[in-house]
RNA sequence: GGCCCCUUCGUCUAGUUAGGCCUAGGACAUCGGGUUUUCAUCCCGGUAACAGGGGUUCAAAUCCCCUAGGGGUCACCA
């Protein structure tokens, strides 16, 4: 039998970081066993603007690169695959249960149903369904009926039953269904519930393998007897574990993004966010914006691939010692069987790394892609980006080397980009490095001299001419360089100092070196 | 509170199904050293864990029991 699994979301407008990872285990299983990965929308309650709901969603999809073989624009044989499109489906699936007895209307009113929930509740023990309504006659029933009393329409659950699942991570998981109430499956207007619908979708899509989070695991009973009920063989299943915040056992969730921010694991994570999100004009500190959501790792410069290695590293391994995994690695190498039992928190620093590996795999060229959108976004390239303003950008990433961790970090060498001084300019460096002693001053004067005067304007000759100027004045590297760094690029440190120089062009150099050695004249102001 | 799940270094994890190869391995983070004009990278090294208590056994991270802690879920949400 060919596996088929599914991610039915509902359409809230994001894409969670903890439900990309329940989708990417679907995926990833589905094309291991070279099966089919479907996307349903669970939208049997909602009512808002489909395409902005759904919009974010299947953008995160395509960003990661996970395609689906059946669902939204593309379709299949089991669609739509919307649940609001398949009422027709649930109503059949209804009608049968009523017709075989298994399920019932309930005209209990709502309000003594929920009163005695409460009072059970209060003398600590568990709530069942009180069933009066099996107490009426057909004719009470079709009185009801006629004269319109509202009634939902509930699962008989077998009391008697002891319900055993086998589930691909968790083992055997038993409930006894005499503590079970019996579920609502429609609701008064005759509309289907997520446990009812779920049960009729996964059955009519042939879904193998039921892959979702734990949090579901107290639903399975639920849809496990109304598969049996509809006559339904019922799908394997396997609940992982949900995804924690960093440094907790909590699920990660998206309302509490100030407490993140706070949180030291996550600490790093933001202030590198905010710092490109602000340079781009985006919102840093707006809630649908944050380490939370798929799209904030895209807005930041992340490379597919480094999200995917940390996500299928949370909750998965292989061995005791693969790490980095490619998407194709990930398919070949992943199983259910492998999948770890208790919440793994999100590791922003490990996320990181994965990042940083998978960015240096990239082709130069593809590197180069990534980090022209920000610079426009940035302000710091215009849209048809200019020949000689690529190569440039292509330069600077070369220099940049491992420094560039995120395509966002090409924001962070401002000074390449910029004809004049509006850049950030490490004040606390140039005074350490610059200001401290007198005799710096002296020698960069001199030194600018010099390198007004050079004619060939490339690393190797400027190694060349700043060395030499070193021995003239029997200096070290460390009295001289540190300095003309600060001065012509703002920063204590950095990439390679001769090439820095070359990229920055004798103008600019020269230039900046004036401004500096202005600035030093007078400490005191600014 | 009921039901269910989970518990190995700071974090992600290997080892638990078939007890001995585990004086518990790896990775990230961290600390120290080396390379480098600085930073980053890279190389070398260090710190650091079987939740607790009882059993069973020649032998337990691994099996059994109890306790504790954490979490999920208890809707006419999904």
């Amino acid at each position: 039998m060919t596996v088929r699994t599914r991610f039915a979301p509902s359409p809230t407008g994001y894409m969670h970081i903890g439900g990309m990872r329940t989708a990417l285990f679907n995926w990833l299983w589905a094309r291991h066993n070279n099966g089919s990965f479907i996307l349903r929308i669970d939208d049997t309650d909602q009512q808002r603007n489909m395409q902005e709901a759904i919009g974010p969603i299947l953008d995160a999809f395509r960003w990661l690169g996970l395609d689906w073989d059946e669902g939204p624009e593309c379709g299949g044989d089991c669609g739509p695959y919307y649940q609001s499109q398949r009422r027709k489906l649930y109503d059949a699936g209804l009608q049968q249960l009523l017709a075989s007895g298994q399920a019932y209307r309930d005209f209990e009113p709502a309000a003594e149903t929920q009163a005695q929930r409460e009072a059970a509740e209060r003398a600590q023990q568990p709530f069942v369904s009180s069933r009066a309504s099996l107490q009426l006659s057909a004719e009470q029933i079709q009185e009801n009926l006629d004269a319109g009393t509202p009634h939902v329409i509930r699962l008989l659950i077998p009391r008697e039953r002891q319900l055993t699942i086998t589930d691909h991570v968790r083992g055997e998981v038993t409930w006894d269904c005499s503590l079970m109430p019996d579920p609502v499956i429609a609701r008064s207007d005759g509309s289907p519930l997520y446990n009812f619908a779920t049960v009729i979708d996964d059955s009519s899509m042939q879904i193998t393998h039921v892959i979702r989070a734990e949090e579901h695991l107290s639903n399975t009973p639920i849809q496990v007897l109304i598969h049996e009920a509809l006559g339904q063989q019922t799908p394997e299943w396997a609940h992982i574990p949900y995804v924690a915040a960093p440094g907790s056992k909590e699920k990660i969730s998206k309302r509490k993004i100030d407490k993140y921010r706070k949180s030291p694991q996550f600490a790093r994570l933001f202030e590198m966010g905010d710092e490109i999100l602000g340079q781009i004009g985006l919102d840093a500190t707006a809630d649908a914006l944050s380490p939370v959501m798929v799209a904030w790792y895209e807005q930041v410069g992340f490379t597919p691939a480094g999200v995917l290695n940390g996500l299928v590293r949370t909750g998965w391994s292989l061995d005791d010692r693969t790490e980095l995994f490619s998407l194709a690695e990930m398919i070949e190498q992943f199983s259910l069987s492998r999948v770890i039992r208790s919440p793994a928190g999100l590791d922003p620093d490990r996320m990181l790394n994965f990042q940083s590996h998978w960015i240096s795999e990239l082709s130069d060229d593809a590197r180069l892609q990534g980090c022209l959108g920000f610079l426009q976004r940035g302000g710091l390239l215009q849209d048809p980006v200019p020949a000689e303003a690529q190569q440039l950008t292509a330069r600077v990433i070369t220099l940049a080397g491992d420094r560039l961790r995120l395509f966002g970090d090409i924001l962070s060498f401002r000074e390449f980009f910029v004809a004049g001084e509006d850049y950030p300019f490490d004040e606390k460096a140039f005074a350490k490095r610059v200001l401290k002693k007198a005799e710096t001053k002296e020698h960069l004067a001199a030194l600018q001299a010099q390198l007004a005067d050079a004619s060939t304007w490339q690393a190797e000759a400027l190694s060349g001419l700043l060395n030499t100027f070193l021995e003239q004045q029997s200096l070290r590297a460390g009295d001289v360089f540190p300095a003309l760094r600060v001065c012509v690029t703002g920063k204590g440190q950095g990439p390679d100092l001769f090439e820095t120089l070359e990229l920055l062009g004798q103008e600019r150099v020269l230039s900046r070196l004036t401004s500096s050695l202005q600035k030093a004249a007078k400490p005191e102001v600014g």
